[in-house]
DNA sequence: AGGAAAGTGTCTTAAAGTGTAACTTTATGT
DNA sequence: ACATAAAGTTACACTTTAAGACACTTTCCT
């Protein structure tokens, strides 16, 4: 399995944490375990380091120095965190779990090369849309 | 962990100093404590020396015998200092604390190869926009 | 020199993050 | 269907981190 596919219903512990499923574990061992989390709307977006630095290179020809140039990057850097898969395990960072009101339960869904996070909430609204 | 990324809200003592980040710090680490802050519109960018050294480059093509090129340039450089982390903390300079609106609170906002720092109010302003 | 202000190191405490193991549920093979 | 294995959940102890407090040092000014 080389790629995220399909829909989990998950629970996330007292800490914020869940356990990654046996199917997306394999493609993220892959990879490697270093993950960017981005918040998207009212859900969040997991990438794969590699999978985010191939995002990052597009914004690469931005000017650090021109003003609307640096709010687009700002924009794009602040809304994401790095995060780790260890013991199996991802915690994702508090205030994003909040942007996305994750509690103690969330869906995964996979988009191939990432996956998104869900609160059953959010998941339920898109999903009548 | 070899970049800044995500947006931590943090607490400046009564010093002006903060600790950095856990995240942030293994960055800074890899780099050396060396930091250089220089100051943006409202808010303050903190460079890691070698990657201030490499806007110095992008710099040194400007003009020094064009006069704007040469305002801009003192612009720049007037206002940026060196400081350095000490302890896991990072002193940031009474003036620039003072032009930035800086109090009790901040928020670091990761942005790849540097961070910034804002007060509350200048980054929900700028949220907004 | 003396005092005030700014800068620095260290400790404590509470909260956040992490590893492990036991237990429950779901899936699999015969 | 049953036994077995795998996956997922929960609980808990341990570690790390961040905030705040405080004492000590340095710098600057008169």
């Amino acid at each position: 399995m080389n790629s995220f596919l399909g829909t989990y219903s998950i629970s996330l512990d007292d800490k914020g944490r869940f356990n990654v499923p046996a199917k997306f574990r394999s493609a993220l061992e892959q990879f490697g375990p270093q993950l960017v989390v981005c918040v998207m709307d009212h859900y969040l977006v997991v990438f794969p380091q590699n999978e985010w630095s191939e995002n990052e290179v597009k914004l690469s020809d931005l000017n650090a120095f021109d003003k609307n140039d640096r709010n687009r990057l700002r924009e794009f850097y602040s809304k994401a965190t790095e995060c780790e898969m260890k013991s199996g395990k991802i915690l994702l960072p508090a205030n994003q779990r909040e942007i996305a009101g994750l509690n103690k339960e969330a869906i995964l869904v996979g988009m191939s090369k990432t996956f998104e996070v869900w609160s059953p909430e959010e998941w339920h609204k898109q999903g009548q849309a």
